[in-house]
DNA sequence: CGTGCTTTGGTTGTGCACAACTTAGTTGCA
DNA sequence: TGCAACTAAGTTGTGCACAACCAAAGCACG
């Protein structure tokens, strides 16, 4: 099948095109989109476990704790092993990734405006992305429980 | 904003979601999902330039160059440069590289039965996002040409 | 002809992604 | 109680992505 045929391909080339149109914006606060991402989870609600943090991003231990270390040296977060249980680290903003949200506060409006789509269509792109997003994630699952 | 109200989130996942499923089946082939991209544009019409691989792909040479040389290593291209103009590299299929494409054939379809969703669904999503990393790339464009 | 510009592909360095494995801490239960 | 099973995070190794830079080949215009 030809290339241009395929979702899947739509979907990569989309998704990359995307993070580029990100970067200018993000570089001038000095971050990537994934560590961007994980502020927009710590804006939200601070003091988040590493696992936790994964499970709203669908990222693992191994992107995670040099991503998280990264941002420590940048000072954006703080990273701490909790008094109950010792395997869980915590990960909490530090006063500097608390007020980068002021400064970032227009990223969202600047995407959407570059998309040149209208809020209807985006937010039925996002619902259609996210079921389908969801379905993948419980097939891959379905197929690692046959394998075994 | 929150997370789960992006589009750029949604499609982030969902582009990840996608390549984690194929990579079991592209595992039983000993092929990545940017390299079954490679084979993908090759089966169609084989004897490319890296720069049409790339314009093909929307991939710069810092991703084909290594790519390009894993796939020649695994036996599946070979690399020449071309008589008339010693700077472009032509990339062929060697005879394993073909042979792939029979091996290949139910890959999509599988891919297609796992997402659930029935065929116009997909190819109005695939349209959708396809105007979507148009629009994106044209913006990131503009806005390059405007830094300058 | 020659010199500067452009084109093509490659290299280097950084930062994801993710599989496979390791380590340390916790829990269940015989 | 003792220990096997489990869990959370980290480490290692491989393979993209992409920016920035580089070298060689080709080309254009004086």
């Amino acid at each position: 099948m030809a290339l241009r045929r395929q979702v899947c391909f739509a979907l990569y080339a989309a998704s990359r095109a995307t993070t580029a149109l990100y970067r200018p914006l993000l570089d001038e606060l000095g971050l990537t989109y994934p560590q961007y991402l994980v502020l927009l989870v710590l804006w939200e609600r601070d003091g988040r476990t590493v696992k936790e943090l994964g499970e709203e991003l669908r990222l693992d231990s191994g992107t995670l704790s040099p991503l998280l270390k990264r941002m420590e040296a940048a000072g954006l977060v703080e990273r701490q092993r909790t008094a109950g249980d010792e395997r869980v680290v915590e990960v909490r903003l530090t006063a500097a990734g608390t007020e980068l949200q002021a400064r970032a506060r227009s990223v969202p409006a600047a995407l959407v405006a570059a998309t040149g789509l209208d809020r209807k269509t985006l937010v039925e792109l996002r619902d259609t992305l996210t079921t389908f997003a969801s379905t993948m994630d419980i097939a891959a699952q379905e197929l690692a429980a046959k394998k075994k």
